[in-house]
DNA sequence: GCTCTCCCTTGATCGAAGTCAAAACTTCCA
DNA sequence: TGGAAGTTTTGACTTCGATCAAGGGAGAGC
């Protein structure tokens, strides 16, 4: 692992206050691995053996039932996932999988428990990063229950905008079809969608959007801090 | 505060392994407080000032967006709820009104943040309990996005059974349209979802709902324990 | 016991979303 | 460069769910 990968790590705000000599014992437990795009890390029903932190790349969370899948979220660098499960010593009820070339921090699940039960500050930024994923859920939840395909679609736009530090446009860097499901619609339904926007001001080509009308745009997402806002 | 109440609260996973003292401190600066039904204790984008405890009663927890609403969950004696909004220090996502006659418990987030920081145990079931509420509400999210309604009132009936040490019958314990907006539908729409289910071995009448083909009801609907057991 | 109100149900209709099929466009690799 | 495979788009159709409207039923209060 590379000295300039160990201090991003580092940073990150679930291991940016625990003691040196946790987070060392922690990282000689672990191990770092390459995988190809579309390898499946984790696979739901499985035992939690390892917190994951994806360091390069991207990676997909999904999860199937009755013969239907979903998306439930994207993770890039650097962040770790199903951590909830790692905690609870449980089955994930999430699978994994990357979407390109990724590198892959993995970190046993004893390890963290005993991390967490030897240095408090951790633990309290356990805490922290679990309220933070249990509200985004909800958000999620929300955004589900509330809204019709194209007014996820809208908002997922503007949100993506201000992510990329808006000048009017945004690049989108998934697959449509992975941000279908994410959206919880089909491929198709999405096409549908984006043909839909254009008469609310983006206008899609390829994976451009243009905001020709930004105000028409909003005014249709009807955009909301409690489902949108990623820090509130 | 009646003695048995005390204990009541003090038995509940988050509160059972804390210290005496933290446990004394933390219910020295709260209060009990009674409420008729249909009382609006907590509005989303309001602050987090308590900690809140379903002592008696139950209360339904909603949020609205763009005009619409829903329902996130019920929360039934003896439950804590929104917690994650009061670690943070954050606005709440959701508002929570009483559905009957109720005694609600509220805790102030400082003392809460306060008592975590005091007593690891605590801050231990802290993370505990944020874990499976995580959980339970990505269980939701995939029920949401992989099933449809009808499917959704089948595997909810099913799980009320087995809580009812399921006797072939159940008794539905929440207004109808409080369980429509729950399930993600209109009531009209779960009426609908009661009728088809006839066909599929469960014949409702009021309250009331006989599982008259048991088998020909778990293979409508398709059950899996990722997203309906409430221990997994 | 009666009425009023609220909830639940049923029907008709509309809009949103899934499915099936095929064409257009990309990307990647031989 | 020329496929080949996969992705995206478009079209036709079906299903699911929301909306509007009206009727039936159960409980609360007089």
């Amino acid at each position: 692992m590379r000295p300039e990968d160990v201090s991003e790590v580092r940073a990150l705000a679930l291991f940016r206050d625990m003691r040196d000599t946790t987070f060392e014992t922690l990282l000689q437990a672990s191990f770092l691995q390459r995988f190809p795009p579309g390898v499946v890390l984790i696979r739901e029903n499985e035992s939690a053996d390892f917190l994951h932190v994806v360091i390069e790349g991207g990676v997909e969370m999904f999860a199937a039932s009755g013969g239907r899948e979903t998306t439930i979220s994207f993770e890039r660098p650097v962040s770790a996932f199903i951590l909830a499960a790692v905690l609870k010593d449980q089955v994930y009820l999430q699978s994994a999988r990357t979407v390109e070339a990724s590198r892959i921090l993995m970190i046993p699940s004893a390890s963290v428990r005993r991390a967490m039960d030897a240095d408090p500050a951790f633990m309290a930024a356990v805490v922290a990063e679990l309220a933070t994923a249990y509200r985004s859920v909800v958000k999620d939840l929300k955004s589900q229950k509330l809204r019709t395909g194209a007014e996820r679609l809208a908002n997922w736009l503007l949100r993506l905008e201000r992510e990329q530090n808006g000048q009017g446009h945004v690049e989108i860097d998934v697959e449509k079809r992975q941000l279908a499901a994410r959206l919880g619609m089909t491929p198709e339904n999405l096409s549908r969608a984006f043909a839909a926007l254009k008469a609310h001001g983006a206008a899609v080509r390829g994976m451009r959007v243009e905001f020709t009308d930004r105000a028409a745009l909003a005014a249709f997402a009807q955009p909301d801090p409690l489902v949108d806002d990623e820090r509130s």
